[in-house]
DNA sequence: GTCTATAAAGTGATAGAC
DNA sequence: GTCTATCACTTTATAGAC
C-alpha cells in the first residue's frame, strides 16, 4: 500500500528494488488470522484482501494462487519453529546425561513461545486445522517442512526410551503432539491469575506441559 | 431410493409412514466420509449427493439446509458416544473405591469402540475438524450436545484428584481430549501386528491410551 | 505494483413437474 | 419423494488499463 518506488530519486539516494513491502506482509497477516478463524476453504480471497486493505488481485500477483499463499503463511512461522527447535535440541545434545524432560523442553518451549507472539495463537489454530485436514498436498507440504525435525526428535526419544518399540514411540509422540497442538490452539488454555506476571505464567505453563508429556511418554 | 410407499395396499398389511428410509441414510453416510475428507466447507452438496447416488435436491428436502445436515451427521454418533459414556460412568460410579483408570476407561473405551465401527474413523476425523473450527454456531452446538457429559466426567475427576484446581483440571482434560481425538482420527494410529487378533489389538490400544491419559492427568 | 472489469466455474437453495 | 431446471450468488483467477 505505502508507495516506496520513487521512479526519479535524486542521485545517491539508495533505491528500493522491491517496491512495496507492506502489501505482501499485510496479506500474510490477514491470511493467518482468517485461515485460523474460517479455515482454508472458508476464508475467501475477497474477505482476506478486504481485511488486509489491499486489492483482490494483489494475492495472485504476489503469491500466484491461493494454495501458494497458504504455503507461505504456514512456512513463515513453521521455519521459525523448526529453527528454534533444532537449536534447542543442539544445545541439549551438547550436554552429557541428557534427560527426557530436557528434550521435551526443546520440543515444547519453542512452540509455546511462538504461540505467545502476536498472531501466534492464530498460527497454532491454523496448524491444528492443517493436522485435521486430510488434503494430500497439504500433508505432503507439512511432511516436507516438518518431517526432518520430527525424525531428529524421534531418534533422541528412542535413545532415551530404549524399552519402547518404534511403532509405540511414534504413536506416543502423536499423542503428545495432538495434546500440544489442540491445547495451544487456545481452545481451553489455562488462564493466568491476576497476580502472576505474564512471564511467570508462560514459564509455569511450559513446565506443566513438559511434565504432562514426560509422564505420558516415559512410562513402562 | 427404494420405494416403500404403497398407496393402495391390501387391508391388513402394515403401511410404512416414512416412505423412503434409504435415501436419508445414504446421504448421512456419504456426508460423514466427505466432511471428514474435505471439511465442511470443502465438501459440496453436489459431490456429496453424487457420491450417495441421490438427487441434489434430496439434501434440502430431507434436512432443510447444509448446516442442518452437518448437525445430523454429528449428532448421529455423538448421541451414541454420549449414551455409552454415561452408561459406563454409571457403572463405574456404582462401585466403591472407584479408580482414576476406571473413570478414564469409561471416557476412552466408548470413543475407541465407535472409531472402530464402520465409518467410525471418518466420524472421529470429522470431530477433530470440528474442534479446530472456530465457527461460533458449531461450537455452541457441540457444547450443547457434549457439555453435560464432559461436566459429569470433570466432576468425577475432581473428586479423584482433589489436589488439582478447577482450571488446572479442565486444562489437563483438554490435553487428554486433544491427544485422544487426534490419535483416533487415525493420523498416526498404532499399527496392528499380523499375529495379533483385531479384538486383542483394540483392547491393547485402549489400555495404552488409558495409561497414557492416567499418567498425564494424575501427577502432582 | 495496483487497479477495474470480467471470465469461467462453482455454490446452496428452490419452484414446479412428475 | 424424486426429479430437472434454474436462480442468485460467490468463488478463484486473469487480462489489460494506468
Amino acid at each position: 500500500m505505502i508507495k516506496r518506488s520513487f521512479k526519479s530519486l535524486p542521485r545517491g539516494v539508495p533505491r528500493k528494488v522491491t517496491a512495496t513491502v507492506a502489501t505482501k506482509d499485510r496479506i500474510l497477516q490477514a491470511a493467518e488470522e482468517l485461515f485460523a478463524r474460517r479455515g482454508f476453504d472458508g476464508a475467501s480471497l475477497r474477505e482476506l484482501t478486504s481485511a488486509a486493505g489491499v486489492n483482490l488481485a494483489a494475492v495472485n500477483y504476489h503469491f500466484g494462487c491461493k494454495e501458494k499463499l497458504i504455503e507461505q503463511v504456514l512456512r513463515r512461522r513453521l521455519d521459525l519453529l523448526n529453527t528454534r527447535r533444532m537449536a534447542a535440541l543442539d544445545h541439549v545434545e551438547g550436554q552429557h546425561d541428557t534427560t527426557l524432560e530436557q528434550v521435551l523442553d526443546a520440543y515444547i518451549r519453542p512452540a509455546l513461545e511462538i504461540s505467545y507472539d502476536v498472531g501466534g495463537e492464530c498460527f497454532m489454530r491454523m496448524l491444528a486445522r492443517a493436522f485435521a485436514e486430510r488434503d494430500e498436498r497439504l500433508r505432503e507440504f507439512l511432511s516436507q517442512n516438518y518431517g526432518h525435525v520430527m525424525r531428529r526428535f524421534a531418534a533422541e526419544f528412542a535413545r532415551l526410551l530404549p524399552h519402547l518399540g518404534k511403532v509405540e514411540l511414534y504413536w506416543r509422540m502423536d499423542l503428545v503432539t495432538g495434546a500440544l497442538t489442540l491445547a495451544m490452539s487456545g481452545f481451553g488454555m489455562i488462564q493466568r491469575a491476576e497476580e502472576v506476571s505474564e512471564q511467570a505464567h508462560h514459564e509455569q505453563t511450559t513446565r506443566h506441559l513438559i511434565r504432562f508429556a514426560a509422564a505420558g511418554l516415559g512410562q513402562p
